[in-house]
DNA sequence: TGATTTTTAGGGAACGTTCCCAAAAATGAG
DNA sequence: CTCATTTTTGGGAACGTTCCCTAAAAATCA
């Protein structure tokens, strides 16, 4: 109906000023403008219902006012729970948030950076499956990593302290008297990550004195696929009850996705062996048994990204910035109380 | 470090050609250059690195290459696979896609609808919780709307089909027994949306013969909060035993949360309480019980609703379309089966 | 070879805004 | 009332593209 696009020009002949004038009025560094113009101009507007064109001031402004969120998979309760803490900060500061899912995948990855190098955001807040620092350097705008990163010093990074949330899984197990525990993550993730994750894991077998055998090391995607793909190939292990007590799990999507295969064969979580999963989704404590994970600030974590955002888009010089959260054991019920009288056998 | 931003001058200039003719090489409408021009073009992009503008040309185009999805919910697996589809369909097209969660909120809406009015997006792809349509068409581009509203006769139409869905649902439990039928949706749905489900609902009634109590409709928020809130208020029910053997859930996030505080109780949902769902989201197969539910097919919901767009933007006089997907009843074990031998004692 | 058509190239305006600068108007001091 | 100062205003260039139009070059045809 209503196309014929108003401009500032309209509004200036309406309004009897000059086009100048209207984008003191309209813009954000407005400078001074008389009453009088103030109030025509924005008579003029009102009457036009005149919108300012974003886009076309940021040509001249260098500003998009839009910020690029890129996640692994955005239908993982986990991720989209950052990115809407990440748009509700981010929103009433004016920037529009586009959200890039990549699947874990380093092409569609890639893709979002080639986006990120032509479409000038004005910022990026990214979980980055590769560790090329030098490409996310490269983006053009200030970069924000969501996931500790060891090879990032001097870019601002929030995360939780994955060795600590692995820690305390790993200890919980072994307080409840486990000590033949398996590990199940990516290697999608970047090798720092992973590493990471499977530091703390061999720091704790050589702390409590327990064999490392790589058999019991999962390699597999962090979602439902690998999880079922998890549980058969855990179960497809000769004697697998024999070598495994417990089994700790990358994500709560792969623990979840892994218990249900588990029952499907009969295998009963939280009796017959023990899971403990990570991130804590809301789903974790509506499964069966419910979940027993560790919880991971996913609010807190967003809103902490974008903070870091905005404050280098201000003030672009200052130093890198790093923000650990710690995880939190939830007790629930997959895993199992042996109490410390069982020994290890192997 | 490379911050000297380089644009179609200095490629121009490199190439030893004018800008017009850059142009006609990175533009996608671009006229015929010779070979010679192209090769030289192509070969200054490289050495500087030049990258397209899309913004930049977007002024002069009108078409910003950026299109917003709007749904209530993005940490809703059902909303965030939707939205995963439609990007899947639109980013290989070379639209961006911004995603707006409205957390069911009209306020939040609104300030979505103020973005797309000033921003100028390429397309729009709903699913409003108002039922202002003149307010939709007014957005100066083509929107799809997702989910049925019969109030929009001419905007492009994605949804699953509401009535049958609810039909499929309400029928299996009258197979399996249940006669004294309550229904849980929400009043922040629009209007029309509602009454669809509730018609459905006071149809399926008439028909068998049933009467309609309004203390059995439970109108809440159809998020987890709200699945708590409905256990509670329906277990303040008085005799609530004797009032109603199944409980028909909006959607499967209100169905689990409100399981989970069944269970916390001591009503085993399936055994003293049959629960059924609605969307079939992943985590409803791995609560205790597993939901039962009915699937709407988002993954195709996603892609229909950004063909629609695409098509729209290509030819945006041709006649409003709508597509209407069945829903399929996923038989679990939250439905009790109590065969037909338990009749109804009011 | 010359005339005619087709292809290719370049210059400038345009998209909607902001920014710079100089001119005009208002204000204040003496 | 005049001059200096401050505030307000408007014109044009700029941002990075595309598009239109015309001119030049190349190809085609008698």
């Amino acid at each position: 109906m209503s196309k014929p696009k108003i401009s500032i020009h309209e509004v200036a002949r309406l309004a009897g000023v000059s086009k100048s004038t209207v984008s003191r009025v309209v813009s954000e560094s407005g400078g001074s403008v008389s009453p009088k113009a103030l109030e025509a101009v924005n008579r003029a507007i009102e009457q036009l219902g005149y919108k300012r064109n974003v886009l076309a001031a940021g040509l001249r402004t260098q500003k998009t006012y839009m910020v690029l969120v890129m996640v692994p998979d955005i239908a993982n309760p986990f991720w989209s729970e950052i990115a809407r803490a990440i748009q509700d900060k981010l929103e009433p500061e004016g920037y529009s948030v586009v959200i890039g899912s990549t699947d874990w995948s380093e092409f569609r990855e890639e893709r979002y950076y080639e986006l990120a190098r032509s479409s000038r955001f004005d910022g990026l807040i990214l979980n980055s499956v590769t560790d090329n620092i030098d490409l996310i350097k490269d983006l053009g705008a200030p970069g924000v990593l969501i996931g500790e990163r060891s090879a990032a010093q001097d870019i601002d990074t929030v995360g939780t302290d994955t060795r600590q949330a692995a820690r305390v899984a790993l200890d919980y197990l072994y307080e409840t008297g486990h000590r033949r525990i398996a590990l199940a993550t990516s290697e999608h993730g970047s090798e720092r990550y992973l590493s990471l994750r499977s530091q703390a894991y061999k720091e704790f077998l050589a702390e409590k004195g327990l064999p490392y055998d790589p058999e019991l090391v999962f390699s597999v995607n962090l979602d439902e696929e690998g999880g079922r793909e998890l549980a058969q190939r855990f179960l497809a292990l000769p004697n697998w009850r024999d070598k495994a007590d417990a089994l700790l799990c990358g994500n709560d999507i792969l623990a979840i996705a892994a218990m249900g295969e588990f029952r499907a064969f009969g295998i009963i979580p939280g009796v017959d062996l023990s899971i403990i999963g990570m991130d804590d989704i809301p789903a974790a404590a509506q499964t069966y048994p419910s979940l027993t994970t560790v919880r991971k600030p996913r609010w807190r974590l967003g809103t902490a990204a974008a903070e870091f955002l905005l404050e280098r888009m201000r003030n672009p010089g200052k130093p890198a910035e790093k923000r650990l959260f710690p995880g939190e054991l939830i007790i629930r019920d997959s895993v199992s109380r042996k109490r410390k009288n069982d020994e290890d056998k192997s």
